[in-house]
DNA sequence: AACTATTTATAAGA
DNA sequence: TTCTTATAAATAGTT
């Protein structure tokens, strides 16, 4: 989409990867923000650039529709065998992600030296 | 992008909604491929249609990125405080992560009358 | 960061 | 739902 078509191979260039990164990021999260305003659905996407940072979109938040997610998947795919534990899983990681969210809460301010890029 | 502009609001019609969410979400998942191969970056996108049900793209996968950003969350927010088992989360929620797919993997052929549908 | 020539995504329609 | 096509939107190369 530009003035040239492009292989769909890596960018060689690291400047040139990190422009593409910049646009490509930017428009992935408009379409996300499109896709969950004119459906009403949820989205959560999680991106780590090639230098390795982390950038987020998330309607309504990225822990809210993953959790859901890894709900379903629980609620979905029941253990049959009551005593090797598993059944639990979804009980405990929904408490582990309680905590984790009042973690970070718990944090504002504390950052110092790190920036987690999050659109909207 | 497409015969006509349309407002940024939420599709009335269901059965259109429904046809808008399925094309744009197939558009979603694309940019997100492109993303990864172009810029060798890691994403992970989970998505739940108006009608509630889960689809996802991840690349390397979808638990493998949102592992990633739960411990680059607790890496760079370390808890200061030994005491309140906080600062284990990470190790505890990579556990669970490890066994959920394991649970996962196990369940291949056990699911009738659900599918998650998983791009890539 | 801005600018466009082009390519790509997609809204309607079949 | 899949295909077609006119048009809107994204973006590659450039400045």
């Amino acid at each position: 989409m530009g003035r040239r078509k492009i292989e769909m191979k890596m960018v060689r260039d690291c400047n040139s990867r990190q422009v593409t990164f910049s646009k490509r990021r930017n428009g992935l999260f408009k379409k996300a923000s499109e896709l969950a305003t004119l459906c009403a659905a949820q989205v959560a996407i999680v991106v780590f650039s090639p230098g390795g940072k982390p950038f987020s979109f998330g309607h309504p938040s990225v822990e809210a529709v993953s959790q859901r997610f890894l709900n379903e998947d629980l609620k979905q795919n029941p253990h049959v065998d009551e005593e090797d534990g598993v059944q639990n899983l979804n009980e405990e990681l929904t408490e582990l992600l309680k905590q984790l969210e009042i973690e970070k809460k718990t944090r504002q301010g504390a950052r110092e030296g790190y920036s987690r890029s999050v659109y909207m």
